[in-house]
DNA sequence: TCAAAAGTGTTAAGTTTACACCCATGA
DNA sequence: TCATGGGTGTAAACTTAACACTTTTGA
């Protein structure tokens, strides 16, 4: 078929994702040494190109999975970036993207050809072109989904504690939390259901462990269940 | 310079703006007839092509001004839809923006050549391609939005009264607001400024008019004030 | 036995909801 | 004078925020 449109200029494309994990109380985000000029050796977002027949979900699904190893990782659009000199090599429009993941998993495995590294979401070093951006505007929403959507769970591994849970909010909100309180809003989930098994890596009197269970969360849903946090 | 990125791809961008207005009690979209092959004739929503040197958004406002003849029209990016087979024609990738406007306003003038036309959002005719989820996305986004962000005098003339505003939220929300209520929470507001002045349009008594201080707002939030409806 | 983290309830303040009547005006 | 839409306050229910001590256990 020929072009209805070939009077318009086509642009590359590509995706960039911010891949999210926490460990030891920390909110981290995976960033690359950058192996294609222009800004070779500089810190980057993982990213790449869309290719042909290819959804930027698609694509994004395709960089996350080469990078982690792993398949189903929890991700959301966040916003296409496009000022024209956004990248000063050339023109590329940019799909940005959030990634959740659990580091505790045994799958995970970071491909080393992405020379990335885990930065402290507070200490991240100098990123190129509108980098910086994206992680701003990523962090800003993550905190806004995490109080409106049960999607935090992607960044635990299936079986947690309370405190562990608490301390990986503190970490996204970068603010302490009562204890109390987010105990009893927490534990009000009826989709939360505590395992008769604990956990004794943190603690002497180790903590109870629990788990997310999807089905109940959908239930609670229809029945005009909002979770906020 | 010669292109770093050769071996990949280049894809038509568009771009397609979500167009409300409010007129009459009741929240409109602006539908075009499409001019372009493939499904000439059917509805779309305003669009066009990003072009060389011209971002998303700078794209979106040039549809929009060739389409209502305004500028600095109110406009956010919604997401970028990017499946294969999205338009049959052709692959296109298209950016969706929504763009809120006070159809009072004296400047408004919608261009004939675009056939477009205002449609209550709950009667909207078919729409080719995918946007129909644009259109439940842009709802979804305008609802949360216009609770959480002073956006929604963008679809009000410059003096409104508070029954105005009132149908408005009901027009978005598509439910019944308790008047006694709506008014306090509104009133509590340091930016709404009530004017010596009354509109008689809709009743014999009149209702007081009120404007958006919008230099009054920076400085409530700068002080923590956080707008919410 | 003690250090370290887990777990537990209550009260006061603030917010949200529900609800019914009077007012001003022009026809 | 009356029909129409504009305007006003309060009390009960609910939600949020603040706060301190006991429990368990391994070293």
């Amino acid at each position: 078929m020929d072009s209805f449109y070939k009077e318009h200029p086509r642009f590359f494309v590509s995706v960039d994702c911010l891949v999210f994990g926490f460990a030891n109380g920390q909110l981290n985000l995976l960033v690359c040494k950058r192996k294609m000029e222009p800004a070779q050796g500089t810190w980057s977002l993982p990213g790449g190109f869309i290719e042909q027949d290819e959804s930027a979900e698609a694509a994004a699904e395709r960089v996350l999975s080469n990078l982690t190893g792993l398949e189903d990782i929890y991700m959301e659009q966040l916003k296409m970036f496009s000022q024209p000199k956004r990248d000063p090599g050339e023109r590329v429009l940019s799909v940005a993207f959030y990634a959740l993941i659990d580091l505790g998993q045994e799958a995970l495995e970071i491909k080393p050809s992405y020379q990335a590294h885990w930065f402290n979401i507070n200490e991240l070093p100098d990123l190129i072109f509108d980098h910086p951006e994206m992680v701003d505007l990523a962090l800003k929403t993550l905190r806004h989904a995490v109080s409106t959507k049960p999607i935090v769970f992607n960044l635990l591994p299936e079986k947690f504690t309370l405190p562990q849970m608490q301390t990986l909010f503190e970490a996204i909100y970068d603010q302490a939390l009562d204890k109390r309180n987010f105990r009893k809003k927490v534990q009000s989930m009826p989709f939360l259901v505590k395992l008769n098994e604990k956990d004794k890596q943190s603690s002497r009197k180790g903590a109870f462990l629990y788990t997310f269970d999807q089905k109940e969360y959908e239930r609670a849903s229809q029945n005009g269940f909002c979770f906020s946090l």
